[in-house]
DNA sequence: TATGAATGAGGTTTCATTCAT
DNA sequence: AATGAATGAAACCTCATTCAT
């Protein structure tokens, strides 16, 4: 009986990932609001009625996405572990980690933007599972090196933000084909150790 | 003659300009595809039916305003005209400039970023026009103050794209209201100068 | 054998008296069309798909509830047994008891009512089994007291109608709350007697 | 201008006037929920879209029906000049004028009659603009006869309910095709007296 | 026999666009 | 040139019904 029951809850949950994963790719295909119902539910291989036995509605389908790519990265980890390591080795790899990651995803981010910024509950949501939660990493992580002694003691917050700005912008000009940034990015390592070196000895030479 | 016609061209001119004004409002506001006609209509105090007098609908008015987007900055002057100037300043002022520019615009472009994205002539107009001028520039500024020697030999393309891809990152770091962002904005010569410092100086300490 | 059969006939009986139920009180609470097959299965505590198994349908529940509601009732009985007493009794009695009887199906009847209406074979059945054999009975009683002498010589028809006109009526004043009606009806016994005076003796003074 | 204004006006009213038509007519002939706003579109004669000009919905076409029947009946002057007349006269004229004026719209009512009341918004508009004045007006009238003294010192609440719920009963009765009722309904004047005389003189015979 | 997930026809509603005035 | 009422395609969503388990 608990089998009987956990099976169905497998398939639901199954189901669900089917069709947020029909709609994550039909969204990052047209965007938000050129996607239609009827796609996603092709995408799916499902009637469009079965949608809406496990989504409340479209809207739903983003919130769920949302929370989703809340749930993806446990970058803690990383970060809270790698504070006596080397600054360039971890930067190297942070940029090349997420680099990988986010890439994949990235169009469908950009189909949401908007409605995410003009969705106030959806926006609260990214806002602080999201986009906090790893400013906020990356801004622990750059103060305990500048406590350390292996940074210069520049503006914690503000550098964090800085970091995260550039790899945010740098996906920006992916998507538009940028051929340079495509070009760069077939070799994550080298690209990540470009944007560490510009980071960590800026592009003053020295003497 | 001459003259009556050229009063009407201004006056059709002007329309469109009214209109544009508007739908850049509108669309700010609400998104591309939550604007209506008719509040595009109503922001320009119009009729619905005259922004089908001067625009082919509203994918045009999209168009449009990318071309518009385009014609905006005369960047050329301060790029070309300041390789000589210390590097400093130059990113300083640069950065500054760009904040106090683009920001208004910016939910705007976001707004338009996945229409843009999905939409291929809108697309080619917005890469040609608008990105790859400015990353152009900005690349061939890094190139000449490498070539000047006030620079590190650095790669001088993927360079100017981490620059450009920065400043576009703290940019949707303000949509989402982030506060530290937000509130150094308020002090835009302190937020240039400090990033500049970043890219000029590094983080990792000096001895 | 005999004996299963039966016994599962009998369990079947329940079942569509369990649904039937079910769905009078939904209908009665949300109207027909507002009432959903999964709310009544629901209230039956019953997969939806069970209904199916003793109903051909949605239709086919309000076919069930007209044809139960004809069985209800064997108020020959009353009618005819009482034509020896009182006239003045009788009306009492009859009204309070209607009272009593339809109040709680009220709900239910004027959200069937519509659809009785507009549905020919449902509409017939209600007609046929429900209204008219009470208006004939009524009919038949007021004939008998008119040749008994204990009633004026009126034309029986039209004033059988009327009695039962006008407990239908007063019955939809109690559906739209009107206060007056409803604090009389917590007194069905002075309501009857009020009303058979007013039919017995009509409204005019008599010296 | 003011000339341009109020012919708008008059043809916005006019477009009303036509759907609210429309949309009485099919309700009436199918019932609230079977009504589709393209059959309405149909009837009235205009694109399905051209609806939502006029009214917020669906809904709002039953807002706006109950709305129009609360502005139909100015019986007030009716009733309260009349209560000189004789009892009888009135009554009759009261019934047959009732006959007339309801009956066309009675089918829409019962249509109508599930939705109002599930819907308290439509409910309290339904009892408090139509039900309450109809009844309060009549409770007037039989309370001042009975101070008149041409009427017994009866409940006159109650009975003044008694008197509109055997009219609204009766004509339910019309919409089942009770042969008896729809033929005495030809005959408006016969049947207002018979119900005038059994409301003023009672069924008991006098001796 | 009971289940409830899947179905898809059909409903309401929105809104870019047209066009007679 | 400006208007805005009319249009109708197309979207989202509901829910009665089916059927494999």
């Amino acid at each position: 009986m608990a089998q009987t029951h956990s099976r169905r809850e497998r398939r639901a949950e199954e189901r669900r990932q089917q069709i947020l994963e029909a709609a994550a790719r039909v969204f990052a295909d047209k965007g938000y609001h050129r996607a239609t119902t009827r796609e996603i539910a092709e995408a799916a291989d499902l009637a469009e009625g079965t949608i809406y036995n496990y989504f409340a509605g479209k809207d739903d389908l983003l919130m769920a996405l949302v929370g989703q790519m809340a749930e993806l990265p446990e970058r803690d980890a990383l970060y809270s572990q790698s504070v006596d390591r080397d600054p360039g080795e971890f930067f190297v790899e942070h940029f090349a980690q997420r680099m990988m990651q986010i890439e994949p995803n990235y169009r469908l981010l950009v189909a949401m933007l908007p409605e995410i910024l003009h969705h106030p509950p959806l926006r609260e949501r990214y806002v602080s599972e999201l986009m906090q939660p790893a400013i906020a990493m990356m801004e622990r992580h750059v103060r305990a090196r500048i406590e350390n002694g292996q940074l210069r003691p520049v503006n914690a917050a503000l550098t964090a933000r800085a970091v995260i700005a550039l790899m945010a912008g740098m996906q920006v000009l992916m998507l538009f084909d940028d051929p340079v940034t495509i070009e760069s990015w077939q070799r994550p390592e080298e690209l990540a150790q470009l944007i560490t070196s510009l980071f960590l000895d800026g592009l003053r030479p020295r003497e």
